[in-house]
DNA sequence: GACCACACTAAGCGCTCGCTCACCTTCGGC
DNA sequence: GCCGAAGGTGAGCGAGCGCTTAGTGTGGTC
């Protein structure tokens, strides 16, 4: 009924281990009005208000707006450094294995667009204290793609000039995704995801299944 | 002496076109606030201080606070699409110009990160008629990329399955240099712009100086 | 030297923000 | 059937916001 459980739909089930029910629908609620406007641009009137609720209500399961930013952020990251672990520990070449954390990272960011949007532009509005918890889980998921990259480039399959310039830019491609893929276009995230593996396995050098 | 005139440093070259030289200033102090904290988050009191002004001097050179963001904008979009179109238009082979078109564009991206950052994340703090007129920049911009790669593909100079995705991803990879690029961190922008367009002649399948 | 246009400031208006507080309802345990 | 805990509300506080207004200093014109 509220527009939190339209939008979420999908993305919803994600945010099932946020109790209570309050707490889950205030969180949903903030994850989209933040993705909308941005984290400064949303009021705690809009955000109780989504979740319907009344202002005041907001602090009974929050201390301030900016834990709430920062709990989605950390869940956030946290599922995404999931899906690349996966993606990673899964048995097969680099370049099987290079296309898979491609394609799940990417159709995390396209299909979850409104949690990825939040998690991977709104960093800056967390305090010191929650930027440094988020940015050593970045770190993590740098870590896990220069990880298969380096493999693939060391075992040969891959032809690769700078490992961390590349594994830079192969991320930074499958993040921007939040903010250009539009749900109402063309595209479905299944596609992108494809579409994203097969070019970044083209930027790696990779020989198999491309050429 | 001001903070303004440290951080925009070779940047500020840019805005000579902005007068008089209290508007120019003004409109300085507003790109540095803007990239650094987001556009809600900024402060009028606070551009006016980085310009070493009264916050209701603000008023007299701009009508709004919106209005600064808009002529940012509106000037930095223009430089970007320039930027494309002198690589799209030189001679040379499509695998020289696209080359020249990622090496430049991202040059631009992490050399003036600052400028970029307000130029490529602040679009949607505009109000609607703004929103537009920057919005049909931004296709003109994605129409001198998708041409470049059109014409290699139907050439054969390039071996590309979908234009308008690879478009796309190209465009996207540049303009996220904007938020990731580290003015202290290890690479220069040129050397970036190097690495960058060589990842994409091999997203492009180009065949020339890459394999 | 009277004049005015211009650039700028000090003070502050009306509003909305994040957040609090006093109070209310519901409900399981005994 | 009374009680305390948990979860909620309506009203509103202090602060800071975007922006305005009345007044000040300055430089060019005749």
């Amino acid at each position: 009924m509220s527009t939190a459980e339209e939008t979420a739909g999908g993305e919803a089930q994600a945010w099932g281990e946020v109790t209570p029910d309050a707490a889950r629908r205030l969180l949903i609620a903030a994850v989209e009005a933040f993705a909308e406007r941005g984290y400064h641009a949303t009021t705690t009137r809009d955000i109780a208000g989504r979740a319907g609720m009344s202002p005041a209500a907001l602090y009974i399961h929050y201390k301030t707006k900016e834990e709430l930013l920062h709990r989605i952020s950390r869940i956030g990251h946290e599922k995404a450094l999931e899906i690349l672990r996966t993606a990673s520990r899964r048995e097969g070449s680099a370049t099987e294995r290079l296309a898979d954390a491609v394609s799940s990272f990417v159709r995390w960011h396209a299909g979850g667009r409104t949690t990825a949007r939040v998690v991977q532009y709104e960093l800056e509005s967390l305090g010191p204290d929650a930027r440094a918890e988020i940015l050593a889980l970045r770190r993590q998921v740098d870590g896990e793609v220069r990880g298969i990259i380096e493999e693939g480039a060391r075992s040969g399959e891959f032809d690769v000039v700078d490992v961390h310039g590349t594994t830079l830019a192969v991320l930074s491609l499958c993040i921007d995704v939040a903010r250009w893929f539009n749900v109402d276009g063309p595209r479905t995230p299944e596609q992108v995801g494809e579409l994203y593996a097969d070019l970044v396995l083209r930027m790696v050098g990779a020989q198999g299944p491309t050429a």
